[in-house]
This record gives C-alpha cells, structure tokens and sequence, in this order.
DNA sequence: CGACAGATTGTGGATATCCACAATTAATCC
DNA sequence: GGATTAATTGTGGATATCCACAATCTGTCG
C-alpha cells in the first residue's frame, strides 16, 4: 500500500504546482529536483509511478529511465517534457514507457495518466508478489526433487519416472509428497497450472 | 508463408521509392494509393506489416488504423509521416501501433523496423493458429465433456466429479476419457499445460 | 420409423497413486 | 562423535485411474 508519486522536475515551480494538483486529487506525492537525488533517495519497494521530466541539469531524464530499465526496475514512467520530438517519445514509449506528456498539460489528463499508471503498477507487483513467492518456494526443493517435479510436469507415471532416474517407484513416490507439500499443492493438475501462471 | 509488405501513400513517387527499396532487400510489396483502396484489396490471411502514411486524401491513416483495431486484424502497422507531432504518435503507439516514423527516413532503419515487423507478425500468426486448432477442438466437445474438463482442471478427483454433476463414477470416467482423446492428450496434467498457453 | 449421437451405468481386472509404518546410507554441521 | 538433512528402499493396504465388453435411454434428423 506504499503507494506514491514520485515527481523529478529541475524546475521548483512546476514541482509545487504539479505537487498541489496531485495532492488535490488524493494523491501522495514526492518531489525530487534532480534525477540524482531520485535514484539517491527511491528504492524499488516505493511503489507507485514517476513522473519525469527529460531536459535537466545533470541526468536527463531519458537517462535516468535506461538506468532504471537497466536495474530492472518496472516502475511505471510518465515523461513530461517541454521540448519533445516525435523519435524521442516514440523511443521511450517502445522502451517501456508508460506515458510521454507534452507541457503544457491538460491537468485533468494527467492525473488520468497518473491514476492508470499506479493502477498498472499496482497490478505488477502483485503478480511480482506471486511470483516471489512461487520463487521462493522452488527453491526450497531438494534438487532430486526437482528432477521430479520436471517429470511430473511432463505428465510422466511415477512408474516412469523411476526408470529414468535410475530409483525406485518408492523413493519417487516420497519425492512426489514432499515437493506437492513443499509448494503447497495436492494434485500434479495444481502443480501444473501453479508453474505456469509464472513461465 | 503469404507474407508482404502493404503500403498505403497517396503520393506515387513515395509509393515507387519505397516498393523499389524494400523489394531491393528482398521484400515483397503490394501498394496501395488509399486506405480505401486498402480495406478493399487486403484480406486477413495476407500477413506481413502495414507501411501506412497518416496524412492522405479520404481516409486517413489512423482512420484506417482504427478500423484495423475494430475489426480485431493485428497486422502490424508503421506509420510514415511528415507532419506527426508527439500527441499523434503516443496515441498511436499507446494503441498499438508497431512504431511511427518521421520523413524523411533513413533506409536502412526503416527496412530493419519493417523486418522486425513482419518478424511480429510471422509470431503472432503462429501463436493465433495454435489457438484457433485449440479452440477448435474445445467446440468439438459435448458440453457434459467441457463440465468434466474443467473440474479436472479444478483438480478434482472422478468421484468428486462424480457427486458435483450428480453421475456415477463410471460415466465420468468415460467423459474424461472421450475428451482426452478429443483434446490430443493423455493425462490430466497435459490438458492443463495445453489450456494454460493461451488463456 | 430407423439411424445416429450423446449421456448414462454396470462389471471386473490391470495399473497407479496415496500413505502409514519402518529403516539404511551418506554428507554436512557443530 | 552426535545431530541433521537428503536420498534411498520395503511392505501392505486403501483409493483411484484405465479400459475392454456390454447395455439402456433420449433426442434429433431424414
């Protein structure tokens, strides 16, 4: 629920009235005057967007979106920019962005923007979430039971399965139950469809 | 393997300019003088992307793209433009455009976007007919079959099926078995991976 | 009415899975 | 050396699934 938007703008004035607009509609906001001091100040489990504006002393804002990219951080980014051509929004929207916003702005439209762009980050953190959690689980597992867990994914018979690992129908049975305990399913059917919500 | 380069210009002398180019590189290009032209010439077997400049006598092209989003056909469009401005190329990507270029152009850039475009488009035909074959055989299913489907998919044991559609054991078994067979697969963990491509 | 398709059920046997009870071997950690 | 973890195997019984052989009932189509 930490949910926030974070503002980067060199320009003080547009921070403050952007901050009030966004404030105005419910909305929390954080400014920052320099993508330095963003990249200083954000960490990834601030959820939320950000708003960017591209021509800045030091980083530009492009810049300071590669870098984010880079680090594989999918928060979602709204350009604002003054000074815009159609190659650099093309770029940035084919690189992930969320949204590239021409100054001036409607402010009704962006806060339109910014409430899309919080929705979706909202929704990928939660699929984040689950994934993690998947994750996690997997590595719980006993690399033997992993072995299995593949073969029984490849909808083989325990039979089978003990063939091809060179051990008996048993001991393969023992695996089954620990690995469907271990991420939490009861039917190879589960275990299936749990591996490929993620994949 | 029908796929081709559709270009949509009013102007002749980028029509001849741009089909000598890609056909230099060993595209095929069909061109067309209108996006009404277009609509009546192309079916959606006929793969490949769309060259499509916006500003042209009739119909424009985001007109034509709309359309295109209406009617559901995904060929991939790329726009050419000599008037675009960042608004009309957000909304255009944000709708799915594949890119949006500016005249004038830089050959090789533009045969490498078109390139990658019907490399899209080869993509999405090849995941949308597996589907279809899917759906297909899902139709050919009785619907006491498509019940028992999917409280297999549930996870759920015969005899629990059994009680839930009020039938006896048996007839579930012989349910599972015909729709199994109907579906191409021989386990229940094969018939969930098969649902969970495109789903 | 006869043909056909879909849904239904039964019997019985071969296979598979599920699981409690019980135990051995090997490697690692403290 | 003792504790822990992972991997391994066995027995035996309760459940489930797989499947051939066989049959009844209903509704639709020509």
């Amino acid at each position: 629920m930490t949910h926030q938007v974070h503002l980067v703008d060199d320009d003080e004035a547009i921070r403050d009235a952007l901050s009030w607009l966004l404030q105005s509609r419910g909305l929390t906001c954080q400014t920052y005057p320099s993508a330095e001091s963003f990249l200083a100040g954000w960490t990834a489990e601030v959820g939320g967007c950000l708003l960017l504006d591209i021509r800045m002393g030091g980083m530009s804002g492009l810049e300071l979106f590669e870098r984010l990219l880079i680090r594989g951080n999918r928060l979602p980014v709204i350009f604002l920019t003054g000074h815009g051509d159609v190659p650099m929004a093309v770029s940035a929207l084919k690189k992930g962005a969320f949204d590239f916003v021409e100054k001036p702005f409607d402010d009704n439209e962006l806060v339109n923007r910014v409430l899309e762009a919080v929705q979706l980050d909202t929704y990928q953190r939660a699929t984040a979430a689950s994934c993690d959690s998947l994750n996690s689980r997997l590595e719980r597992l006993t690399s033997r039971e992993r072995q299995v867990m593949e073969l029984i994914l490849a909808g083989k018979f325990n039979k089978v399965i003990a063939d091809e690992l060179q051990i008996s129908m048993r001991t393969v049975e023992v695996h089954r139950a620990n690995l469907f305990e271990k991420m939490g399913v009861r039917t190879a059917v589960e275990l299936s469809q749990l591996m490929s919500t993620r994949n």
